[in-house]
RNA sequence: GCCCAGAUGGCGGAAUUGGUAGACGCGCUGGUUUCAGGUACCAGUGGUGGCAACACCGUGGGGGUUCGAGUCCCUUUCUGGGCACCA
């Protein structure tokens, strides 16, 4: 996974850029606990020996990180300003505790993330995520909401298919919120619709079961219908919301209650159903079948009458509704809306609403509060406590970090002092998700071993924000989005100079496979970096991980693959032995070349330079094609040795291999470098410049096509004109063939490419 | 169902703005070196026909634009990824 980032980041340094390059670990959380908990050993212990082993064998893969900024997440001088941060957060509103429905796994006896639920299952133990009513803490990126979205426009270096990801994620919508009454009491239903213009097609209105509403039904309805709205209530309680959703039919209750639609103060029944989400709006909805196909498919099973109020604006109408009708068109059966246009509708009866007092314009967001505490004992304390008499309180900052104890120690732990009134309190116990951390991470790499502060703002403002970020596609809307909410956060409070995205360039790696599958332990095919560097060396790896497969594609690990690595590298070493031990100054390189085998040599060292700093610059990143052109190098000098005796050519090519392949292959090529006879680092240099004299050529090889057909390749001096061009080709036997004699009624001439002749 | 990305030899993949399709590597075939194997090196390797020169076909299928299409347009099939009752 770090290939492909090192060679980028040794490809900048050798171009004059200043590069930082850092390392280190995202520690905490559920998997490392578990592992732990498996091996009987502290999770403290046991992250702790695979950092050591991680870091050995990530040093062995000779990425050039700067391991002097290395951070663990699990040290208290990291997550002491991952507390900090939370309470800034809190400080500002945006942290806060409140009841809500989550997904709880009865096996490992916590709350999941979202996305650690998996069709409707606990990502671990595969049991059946149930709904509760939980205390739990949220932070309140919904506040962010319309910034994170609207921002997303200027992130032109970040792939358009994780923009789209993020923006419907966020899932932005414009619509009317307005209230139906509830006859019978002194109450109302909020109603949330994009589709205001639909509103006299509404023939019912559904609640979920959650919301406030249902307590109070229970008192004006019949003894019947309460025990019925107790029975679908209690049936729905546990079940999670993807549950109820995509693995339920739709289906419903009449609650014996009406309410009463503002405008036409027509009656309709209220409907208790699993479809309606407690937890999107207001958690109710009108029901429009005609014009929704939920609704549509609702009233169908149910019974319900489905009214059209909306026609197309051209051809019939009418005829009886087969499904939902919900493009736009004109408005029927709408007291003085008819005749109107959907579009002017909406606007109308939003201001008609907001005129009676009823509703108007509203926006949603499909995203959520960001849950972030969790019932697990491996991660960051939040430094919340509780007072019986003083309530929910922030430790002070001078008592961070607050530590997280070992696990026979709970209790002490729990126990602590108000600091407000001095009497008995209680710390918070649950920890914080791993996201939380992993979303500030990149800003203590500036100034890891700061104590005042989580960075100092100089340093922010120097280094910020990242010009570089490579990482998996899984991340688009966790990682990535969470970072960009802290971000702006941060830049709101004058933390951070500049930009108010962290991200300015995003690059998605592809995975790579062996025989078709992930790599991993439990299907015992993971290739280990030890025995690879025992067998084919480091260098060949990461050839091998560059050269396989544009960056952003699956690869597939083969060692066959690698093999042929470990041949080009044998190569290389073969063509520099001649000149070992004979440094000389930098040669320049049209003085070495003479004939057109020496001048293709020193080309080819000039293509393979323009390759990989265009694939730099572009920031592409094809570094497969670079490498190919570095073989079409090493193919040359190799006919070189047989055929061609030494020369300047030989030499100065041979000479420039370490630098073209220190980004890909450092090892051999410091070696290389050092074996020269160079006192420094080759990974102090400049990467070779293409020289245009280099690159161009003093022959070519002219195209001739006869009616779009190719029929002769002739070679042809660099520059030819068209005439010479022209009677090159008419010279041609083949290209007269098939002239067959006929008049060249016109011609196309691509300089130095191409001549087509067109016959009648 | 909706959205996005892709489809090129036996395999992974190359191919500025439409301008030599298959670079480079793997694999395979033959040869040189070797007692032998391996390594290394040389030659060949999209299909069909031909001794060859060369011809025809060929970038998932069909249609179109163009002097010329892997590349642009329409349509269709398949594959991968994402979202899936958000009112």
């Amino acid at each position: 996974n770090y290939t492909l980032g090192d060679a980028v980041a040794r490809m900048m340094r050798m171009l004059g850029r200043n590069v930082l390059h850092p390392m280190g670990w995202d520690a905490f959380g559920l998997p490392a606990e578990n592992a732990a908990i498996a091996h009987g050993i502290d999770p403290a212990v046991w992250t702790a020996e695979n950092i050591l082993k991680m870091r050995r064998q990530i040093r062995l893969m000779g990425a050039g990180y700067d391991w002097s900024r290395e951070i663990a997440t699990c040290e208290p001088e990291y997550y002491r300003w991952n507390q900090w941060l939370f309470l800034q957060l809190y400080k500002h509103g945006l942290a806060y505790k409140r009841d809500a429905a989550v997904n709880w796994c009865p096996h490992d006896k916590t709350v999941l993330a979202n996305e650690q639920v998996i069709d409707g299952r606990c990502w671990r133990c595969s049991t059946l995520v149930e709904r509760r009513f939980l205390s739990q803490w949220f932070l309140r990126i919904t506040a962010y909401a319309d910034r994170l979205l609207n921002d997303l426009a200027n992130l032109t270096g970040w792939p358009e298919r994780t923009r789209t990801m993020q923006r419907n994620w966020i899932g932005r919508s414009e619509g009317v919120q307005f209230a139906f009454a509830v006859e019978g009491l002194d109450d109302k239903v909020e109603v949330f619709t994009t589709r205001i213009d639909t509103l006299f097609g509404a023939t019912f209105l559904a609640v979920a079961p959650e919301h406030r509403v249902v307590a109070r039904l229970q008192q004006i309805v019949s003894r019947e219908h309460a025990a019925a709205i107790e029975s679908f209530t209690q049936s729905l309680k546990s079940k999670s919301e993807l549950e109820r959703t995509s693995l339920m039919e739709k289906h419903g209750i009449f609650t014996g209650a009406y309410a009463i639609n503002p405008l036409s103060r027509e009656r309709i029944p209220l409907w208790l159903t699993n479809y309606v989400l407690a937890e999107y709006g207001s958690g109710a909805v009108m029901g429009v079948p005609a014009h929704d196909e939920r609704d549509f498919d609702f009233a169908k099973s149910h019974g319900l009458p489905i009214v059209q109020v909306v026609v197309p604006s051209e051809g019939p109408s009418g005829e009886p509704l087969e499904s939902a009708f919900v493009e736009d068109g004109r408005l029927i059966s709408s007291e003085d809306f008819s005749g109107m246009s959907s579009a002017r509708a909406r606007e109308a009866l939003a201001e008609r609403l907001a005129f009676m007092g009823a509703g108007g314009k509203s926006v949603n967001y499909r995203l959520r509060d960001w849950l972030i505490s969790r019932q697990r004992y491996w991660g960051t304390p939040i430094p919340i406590l509780y007072c019986a008499a003083c309530g929910e309180a922030p430790v002070l900052d001078d008592q961070l970090p607050v530590l997280l104890p070992v696990r026979s120690h709970m209790a002490e732990f729990l126990e602590t002092t108000c600091p407000k009134c001095g009497g008995k309190a209680r710390r918070e116990s649950d920890t914080m998700d791993t996201f939380f951390e992993s979303s500030w991470y990149f800003l203590r790499y500036l100034d890891p071993h700061n104590d005042a502060a989580p960075w100092a703002a100089e340093h922010a403002r120097r280094w910020m924000n990242v010009d570089q970020y490579i990482g998996g596609a899984e991340h688009a809307v966790l990682h990535l989005l969470y970072s960009r909410f802290f971000y702006k956060f941060f830049h709101d409070r004058g933390w951070i100079a500049g930009a108010d995205e962290p991200f300015e360039n995003l690059f998605h790696q592809g995975l790579v496979l062996r025989d078709g599958e992930k790599m991993s332990k439990s299907r015992g095919n993971v290739v280990g970096i030890d025995q690879t560097a025992e067998r084919s060396g480091i260098d060949a790896m990461r050839l091998f991980l560059l050269y396989v497969t544009p960056p952003e594609e699956t690869s597939n690990w083969t060692d066959e693959g690698i093999s042929g690595r470990v041949r080009l590298l044998n190569r290389i070493w073969r063509a520099c032995e001649p000149y070992f031990g004979q440094t000389r100054s930098a040669t320049e390189p049209m003085a070495a070349a003479e004939s057109p085998a020496e001048k293709a040599l020193v080309r080819a060292a000039h293509v393979a330079a323009k390759s990989a700093i265009d694939e730099t610059v572009s920031r592409r990143f094809h570094y497969n094609a670079t490498i190919a052109k570095l073989d079409e190098l090493v193919n040359l000098m190799t006919a070189a040795s047989s055929g061609m005796p030494e020369s300047p050519a030989t030499r100065y090519a041979a000479e420039a291999l370490p630098i073209l392949i220190a980004p890909f292959a450092p090892h051999i090529a410091e070696e290389l470098w050092e074996r020269f006879g160079h006192a420094t680092s080759v990974h102090l240099e400049r990467y070779l410049e293409p020289d245009q004299r280099a690159l161009a050529t003093e022959e070519i090889t002219l195209v001739v096509q006869v009616n779009g057909k190719v029929r002769a390749r002739i070679p042809a001096p660099a520059g030819v004109s068209e005439s010479e061009a022209l009677a090159l080709a008419l010279h041609d036997s083949n290209v007269r063939v098939h002239l067959g004699g006929k008049e060249v009624r016109k011609h196309i001439y691509v300089p130095d490419k191409l001549l087509n002749l067109v016959a009648a």
